[in-house]
DNA sequence: ACTCATGATATTTTT
DNA sequence: TATCATGAGT
């Protein structure tokens, strides 16, 4: 096999295939290459099927698979299991679910279903100092299920109201979700682990068959992916982590650096391998960015270098106010345009929070230049598209009773909130499911004559839609035809107060249908419930209208948060907002003071540029509503000035030599179009 | 059941 | 400043 494309450090990594191994890869180094050429190489030993590669997004899942498929083809590659832990949990568990008591078909409740629950058992509940907020309770489940923390064993600190409230809710939560025959994203993982522990045949299983185990962007692993990978590794013991932990950006939610940095406490005859060489970004760049993230402690310790040129120095600009810093950017962008010979969507402007895009969405509205936004609301949350999607799994899955509740009444039909508590007494009465309950609305006392009827008449469209997507033969034209009968997209220009904001739903609505379609396209499956699956795992990428992947193949300047950012690359950055109470960002100050993080999310920032990367930061700022004097970041401070060309208040326009070499640019660009 | 006004609140968000 | 959730009033 050919490995001559690989530097000696890749080499190693490749062909060091037995034992625990440790790749430390640092950013633009060639990882995703590392591991392809890996697979490909173990692959001329053992059969795929022994294989298994784990990513956190589905995206990259997807691109190292089409790699693989192309290294070796698709024969070899059968079986080859590439995707996301949380994919493969599923996948397991819709095999051995049942042994946990739950059904196979069970459905996966999003952010908005589990909140959905948690507010109404919050609202039963009144413990002395916390004011009833379901976001924050449902925060504290999650952080304890990410610690593998069970129900049962969630032990509330005396002094802390909301974990109390926690330890009470948390409970009668999962209790909940069990009777809705549902899991949350934290249980996926969590009950894998759960029936690896309790049924040593499972884990026999699995762990006979995983061989060769290879991960992805390990330093954002939390502990019960660590301990998943533990398990599934026990028998075989060839575990391969690849990871940075200098781009280890998730602690906040549950990812935990120490797996990264203490992976050899585990593994006694580890190999560890560092990748430095950078093929992505200049000398300059990477002398900066190496600059500040040596600041941090805990860490491996790495130096990126390159075999490239210095290219362009990095710029620093303390500007007036936000306002002015939109304009320098939006003013660079225009100049770099033509000097350099990028198009828009080389550019990407990086910042702390997503609130931070407006002002340079204006701007960039005002100069007529395309951009793109990502982040922010996600389709998948919209209030029309749960509405829509509620229908679908509450067909796939009749237990699922927060759904059905979302929908009881949605459209309007005549069941009003009195109705609907009564039907939930009768249900709590008669200890039955809601579905089963509203069979026989007869049965409930109390209930009007025309109530009934419109429940009736309700049942028997949920039926009839049931039966027809369970014959599975087509899909679309049932969905469409179920949302048509249903009238939702009346109902979408009936509520919304200006024709606008309405046109815009019902797109987006339409566009359920063509995630449907697409879907039935790419994968040749026309189950519901393997559609709602994919969609239940957020697979936003998909690469649909309006998704991340879709967007960045426009010609238009990128707009997004850090965290977003990681993985990507671009040409020309600018890093917006170094400011303190920013980057870093107030809140972590005030409360868990992980500097180092916000360190590490300024180097992810940093390293994403390829040619041209410009920090920026305003002297003033206007916060909610009121101007604020700001300082720099302290990591401006820390990247020493001869790294740095600070820039100061110049004026906006171009110099004469820019000037000039922008129209000699325009008219040799006017010549090739003229041949 | 729907509208309107008030006030609290304002990180990041791979699955 | 913008948004959203809540509660009073129609």
């Amino acid at each position: 096999m050919d490995l001559s494309f690989l530097n000696e450090p890749q080499r190693q990594a490749v062909l060091q295939t037995e034992g625990a191994v440790l790749v430390l890869a640092g950013a633009g180094s060639g990882k995703t290459r590392v591991i392809t050429t890996r697979i490909a190489y173990l692959l001329r030993q053992v059969s795929a099927d022994h294989i298994v590669a784990l990513t956190f997004t589905n995206k990259a899942a997807r691109e190292m698979l089409d790699r693989v498929v192309k290294q070796v083809g698709r024969k070899k590659s059968k079986g080859l299991i590439v995707s996301t832990f949380h994919s493969l949990g599923v996948r397991i568990l819709r095999q051995e679910i049942e042994r946990l008591g739950y059904k196979r078909n069970f459905s996966i409740y999003s952010a908005s279903d589990q909140l959905r629950l948690v507010r109404d058992l919050v609202q039963g509940q009144l413990v002395e100092g916390a004011a009833a907020d379901a976001d924050r309770v449902l925060w504290l489940i999650s952080q304890a299920k990410n610690r593998l923390i069970s129900a049962d064993a969630y032990q509330p600190a005396a002094n802390d109201a909301y974990q109390q409230l926690t330890a009470q809710v948390y409970p009668q939560y999962q209790r909940q979700l069990k009777a809705c025959n549902a899991v949350d994203f934290d249980d996926i993982l969590q009950l894998t682990i759960r029936l690896l522990h309790e049924f040593p045949e499972v884990l026999e299983h699995y762990r006979l068959r995983f061989r060769y185990i290879m991960v992805d962007e390990y330093q954002d692993t939390n502990v019960v992916q660590a301990q998943l990978l533990k398990l599934l590794s026990s028998f075989h013991h060839n575990l391969c982590v690849v990871g940075d932990d200098d781009q280890s950006i998730y602690g906040w939610r549950g990812a935990d650096p120490g797996n990264i940095l203490d992976f050899g406490k585990d593994f006694p005859s580890l190999k560890v391998i560092k990748l430095e060489q950078n093929y992505r970004s200049s000398g300059h760049i990477l002398s900066a960015a190496n600059a500040l993230i040596v600041h941090n402690k805990d860490r491996h310790g790495k130096r990126l270098w390159t075999a490239d040129e210095q290219g362009a120095p990095v710029v620093y600009r303390c500007c007036d106010d936000g306002e002015d810093e939109s304009t320098v950017v939006v003013g660079r962008i225009h100049s770099l345009r033509f000097k350099s010979q990028l198009q828009y969507r080389d550019f990407a402007i990086l910042y702390r929070t997503n609130g931070q895009s407006r002002i340079f969405e204006e701007q960039l509205r005002y100069e007529n230049i395309p951009y793109v936004l990502i982040g922010g609301q996600q389709f998948f949350d919209r209030k029309e598209v749960k509405d829509a999607l509620a229908y679908l799994k509450v067909m796939a899955n009749t237990q699922d009773e927060v759904n059905l509740l979302r929908i009881l009444n949605y459209p309007k039909r005549g069941i009003g909130e009195t109705s609907a508590e009564r039907i939930i007494q009768a249900s709590v009465d008669q200890g039955l499911p809601l579905w089963q309950v509203l069979q026989h609305p007869e049965h409930i006392t109390e209930l009007g004559d025309k109530t009934q009827e419109a429940i009736r008449e309700f049942v028997g469209l949920m039926r009839r839609y049931q039966r027809r997507l369970q014959q599975g033969n087509n899909l679309v034209g049932d969905v469409q035809d179920l949302f048509r009968e249903i009238k939702l997209e009346e109902e979408l220009y009936r509520q919304a107060d200006d024709p606008q904001k309405a046109r815009r739903r019902v797109e987006n609505l339409h566009e359920v249908i063509n995630a449907v379609s697409s879907y039935v396209e790419r994968e040749g499956q026309t189950t519901l419930e393997s559609f709602l699956e994919k969609v239940s795992l957020l697979d936003r990428d998909e690469p649909q209208r309006g998704s991340k992947e879709e967007k960045l193949k426009q010609d238009a300047v990128v707009l997004m948060s850090l965290h977003s950012s990681k993985g990507l690359e671009f040409p020309c950055v600018f890093l917006v907002g170094l400011e303190e109470g920013t980057l870093p960002h107030k809140k972590i100050l005030e409360e868990s003071g992980d500097v180092a993080e916000e360190r590490r999310l300024c180097y992810v920032g940093m390293t994403r540029a390829r040619q041209h990367l410009m920090l920026l930061s305003a002297a003033r700022r206007r916060k909610y509503g009121r101007l604020q004097p700001r300082d720099a970041s302290r990591f401006v401070h820390e990247i020493p000035p001869e790294l740095l060309v600070h820039e100061d208040g110049e004026p906006v326009a171009l110099p004469a030599a820019e000037e000039e070499q922008l129209a000699s640019n325009f008219f040799s660009g006017i010549k090739d179009m003229l041949g």
